[in-house]
RNA sequence: CGCGGGGUGGAGCAGUGGUAGCUCGUCUGGCUCAUAACCAGAAGGUUGCAGGUUCGAAUCCUGCCCCCGCAA
């Protein structure tokens, strides 16, 4: 059975999943129809804005077609068309029982994580947050239950001490479209057996909220770090600044750009946690539980980002405030 | 008409009607075991654009351009 004599349906919304249709489309997979979420207003004009899959699918000429959910009319849609074969990489929305069992080859889906580890909406992120040493990708058959189903193709990589959110999703795209379709070419050919998860191994991520990407400085300076590599795309790193250093002064948010974590110095021992203060080298410095985080590009809203020093000229009394 | 903040010398900010200031940087000279050195001095702004009010506008009014946070 050839991969291209299939009737393909491919379901994302990301980045990542245009990525994999991109790469799919260059290898020669006829994808039949791209589904992906509805055109949404962004930005501060409310743009509507199509979803990053829809804007590769249609540079590639390939039909589109978008649901708010996988509804009634949804499912007239695929019943009609009978696809052979769905695969699902980042779409954002949970299939139900009669479309997993629709296709004659199943739903594949691509999952970036080292499966049954980090089963859930956000595998990139947890594995940065949790400081993990390496993560991957996961080819699988889809069952009833979230990135529950048999494995067919796994592959594994490092997270390095400077991998960012970008960097790594970056390279979790590359294994995917590596194993991608080796895998489902040798579950055609019957060469390949999805293997069962070891599902009392499994664990969990969880979908992300704003206040998700909020500093707690009696954290240790390795978790806001990770904290930092994980949200730095979105929602984003912040914390509140007392700008009077008064108790009662409103709270200023403050973005954090660009941040790094350093070792516990001799004259940040007294500092309570959230503390900034100027080290005799000289570096704007922040206390936290554990070590410290040295702040290089910050923004206040209304303000374009600025590195730290440019802040400090403007701001002087940021220097001895207490964040939290 | 979604809510809101902002555009002032190279950078970051102050200044809400009366000669445009601060921190940093730059340049010149001095000093040198105080080192993001220090001291002395200098250069550098048609205060986003266009109108208006006023004896006088960065500051008040009107229109426009640009940047950003929230929300979605």
């Amino acid at each position: 059975m050839e991969l291209k004599d299939l009737k393909i349906f491919f379901m994302g919304t990301s980045y990542f999943s245009a990525k994999i249709i991109e790469n799919l489309t260059d290898k020669g997979i006829p994808i039949a129809t791209v589904i992906t979420q509805p055109d949404r207003p962004v930005g501060r004009k409310k743009e509507i804005t199509p979803p990053e899959a829809k804007k590769i699918a249609e540079k590639n000429n390939l039909p589109v077609k978008q649901f708010e959910k996988i509804n009634n009319e949804a499912m007239d849609f695929f019943r009609l068309e009978n696809p052979d074969l769905i695969i699902v990489a980042a779409y954002g929305l949970i299939l139900p029982q009669e479309l997993l069992d629709l296709p004659k080859f199943s739903c594949i889906n691509v999952h970036t994580s080292l499966l049954p580890e980090l089963r859930g909406p956000s595998p990139i992120q947890t594995a940065l947050l949790d400081g993990l040493k390496k993560t991957g990708v996961s080819i699988m058959k889809m069952d009833k239950e979230v990135d529950h189903g048999p494995v067919l193709s796994q592959k594994e990589t490092k997270i390095s001490k400077t991998d960012n959110y970008i960097s790594l999703e970056e390279k979790l795209i590359k294994i995917s479209n590596e194993i991608l379709l080796p895998a489902i070419q040798d579950l055609l050919d019957g060469k390949l057996t999805p293997q069962e998860q070891e599902h009392h191994k499994a664990t969990f991520t969880k979908i992300i909220s704003k206040e998700d990407g909020e500093i707690i400085w009696s954290n240790s300076a390795s978790q806001i770090e990770g904290l930092h590599k994980a949200f730095h795309v979105w929602p984003k790193v912040f914390c509140y600044w007392k700008k009077d250093n008064q108790p009662n002064s409103p709270l200023q948010k403050i973005i954090f750009w660009e941040l790094e974590a350093i070792e516990e110095m001799p004259d940040s021992v007294n500092k309570k946690y959230g503390e900034v203060f100027r080290s005799e080298g000289g570096r704007v410095l922040i206390k936290t539980g554990e070590g410290l985080i040295a702040p290089k590009k910050i923004q206040i809203p209304g303000k374009n980002a600025m590195e730290i020093n440019e802040f400090c000229n403007g701001q002087p009394q940021f220097i001895g405030s207490v964040l939290n």
